[in-house]
RNA sequence: UCCUCGAUAGCUCAACGGUAGAGCAACCGGCUGUUAACCGGUAGGUUGUAGGUUCGAAUCCUACUCGGGGAGCCA
């Protein structure tokens, strides 16, 4: 007999009802009495244990009333109506074979741990309520994001995880070598020699795939990448990791207006997504870590996003009447303090901050009419911060081609990028979100450490 | 990287210059419907590391390591 899952049996909950059925999972508590005991294991298919009532019928009753968390068990029996008020049906079983023990130091408690024990036991936590609603969260939310951009006609590029462009500038990168470090060669100039390495150039882990789906966007019209991105950075903040996942769609024929237009959109379905697929885990969220949770994507999916220039943000935060650490000025790029005024108090919901002074923002981005200010876009959310980043790119030659020499950038590096204007270039833009700033804004957990299975941040790659 | 707070039993915490404790977990026993089960008992510690002050340091000082929060960088 196969065993079924219990997110069956919470499916079909007559189906099985007084039916002899096998189920499998891992302990998550027992309670025994003198004759008789319960079991409630999870089974990995769902948020909510399935509860096991077992007595001294079973020929190893004495071995299941020790059994500790953490083990498991295989067991047999018929499936009947439960008389306890926690769940509707339980398991009354006929035999319970157990398969793997699990030893006495069993870390996990049935207490709530903090999550800054939880994190040095990452291989171990997702047995836990909390990280399996985040993960099984996280794994729905990338399929939200991928349907939502495939039934929109966008081509999924994967774009290069090692780069041999060294100056994408989104900050420090790690480098990918097999030089020998203990015998590193370097040329007459004492400088390292990389025409040795691997690749016959620098090369380092990718900080972004913007350039390269650029390229693609202007082949396909509309594509995204969805995939791992690294930044070398000392960053030691609750919403920084060395690795991270990034959703970077680009779109042709198109500028700063339906980029914001798309970036609403996908949020949207991603929230109702996952809101319709993962309710339980959404519940669960919504009373152990951010009470205020459910309110809050509900408000997102029901609400417009708010809109103001730089230049509006600016002066609202100097009408605010507000003593801020940093003064505003005009020209000087907004700190967090700035940023959390704007989307929490002034709006209190995802407000785009667009048209920025260029001389804060990246190179690529769209020089606007009044020679001063660039096509981008910030989304801030209330709690999180910035989750999006993105803008209309430069796709004039001789524009773009100034402001890398503005900016000293060596135009040879980016040859292929100029290109890429050069022969047929058209209005184009784009953003990053990153995936786990999203995770964040979706589960309500307040440090990227625990959104991500095996989180790499300074000093920590333990797993 | 900077500022700030912290590190005591497996976990969560107490003791704040004078013999290191509790709850939970573990282990042993009891209990006929439990669900953070309950009741009784047992065991568990070089107080993050290295120095210093003191008759005496978990407690005061210095450095380091690691962790939380804030800032910067950004997604």
């Amino acid at each position: 007999m196969d065993a079924v899952t219990v997110k069956e049996l919470y499916a079909e909950k007559g189906k099985y009802l007084n039916q002899n059925i096998l189920v499998n999972g891992w302990v998550r508590t027992v309670r025994s009495s003198k004759t008789f005991g319960f079991i409630e294991i999870n089974d990995g298919t769902f948020f909510l244990n399935l509860q096991i009532v077992y007595d001294e019928n079973l020929a190893n009753f004495q071995e299941l009333s020790r059994l500790g968390a953490g083990s498991a068990i295989i067991a047999a029996g018929m499936l009947v109506k439960s008389p306890g008020a926690k769940q509707p049906f339980e398991l009354k079983a006929e035999s319970i074979e157990v398969q793997g023990l699990a030893a006495p130091d069993y870390p996990l408690q049935k207490k709530r741990h903090t999550f800054e024990f939880l994190r040095t036991i990452a291989h171990l936590r997702p047995r836990t309520n909390t990280f399996s609603a985040v993960f099984r969260i996280r794994s729905v939310a990338a399929y939200a994001i991928h349907k939502f951009f495939q039934e929109n006609g966008f081509v999924h590029v994967h774009t290069p995880i090692i780069t041999g462009s060294d100056a994408e500038g989104a900050g420090d990168m790690f480098r990918v070598s097999t030089l020998d470090f203990d015998r590193i060669m370097r040329n007459e100039k004492g400088v390292v020699d990389f025409t040795k390495d691997f690749f016959g150039k620098e090369t380092n882990l990718t900080v972004s795939g913007q350039l390269e789906a650029e390229a693609y966007c202007m082949a396909f019209n509309k594509v995204y990448t969805f995939g791992p991105t690294f930044r070398a950075e000392n960053s030691n903040t609750p919403r920084h990791a060395a690795e991270f996942w990034m959703i970077e769609p680009e779109i042709a024929f198109a500028g700063l207006t339906e980029n914001m237009d798309l970036a609403e959109a996908m949020l949207k379905y991603v929230v109702s997504y996952v809101l319709e697929n993962t309710i339980e885990e959404m519940r669960f969220l919504n009373s152990f870590v951010d009470k205020s949770l459910l309110a809050r994507l509900e408000n997102v999916m029901h609400s417009d996003f708010a809109h103001v220039t730089y230049t509006e943000a600016v002066e609202i935060l100097k009408k605010s009447g507000r003593q801020f650490e940093y003064p505003v000025e005009w020209g000087v790029d907004l700190q967090t303090e700035h940023e959390r005024y704007i989307t929490e108090k002034h709006f209190s919901k995802p407000v785009f901050i667009t048209d920025y002074p260029k001389e804060i923002k990246a190179f690529y981005m769209r020089m606007n009419d009044d020679g001063r200010t660039v096509a981008a876009m910030d989304l801030l959310t209330p709690g999180i911060g910035e989750l999006i980043g993105g803008s209309q790119r430069e796709e004039r030659l001789d524009y773009l081609e100034k402001r890398m020499d503005e900016m000293g950038l060596n135009k040879e590096d980016y040859w292929w990028y100029l290109d890429i204007r050069k022969y047929g270039g058209v209005r184009h833009a784009g953003f990053g979100l990153g995936f786990e700033r999203l995770l964040m804004y979706l589960t309500g957990m307040t440090n990227i450490r625990d959104v991500v299975s095996f989180p790499r941040t300074p000093k920590n790659a333990e797993f």
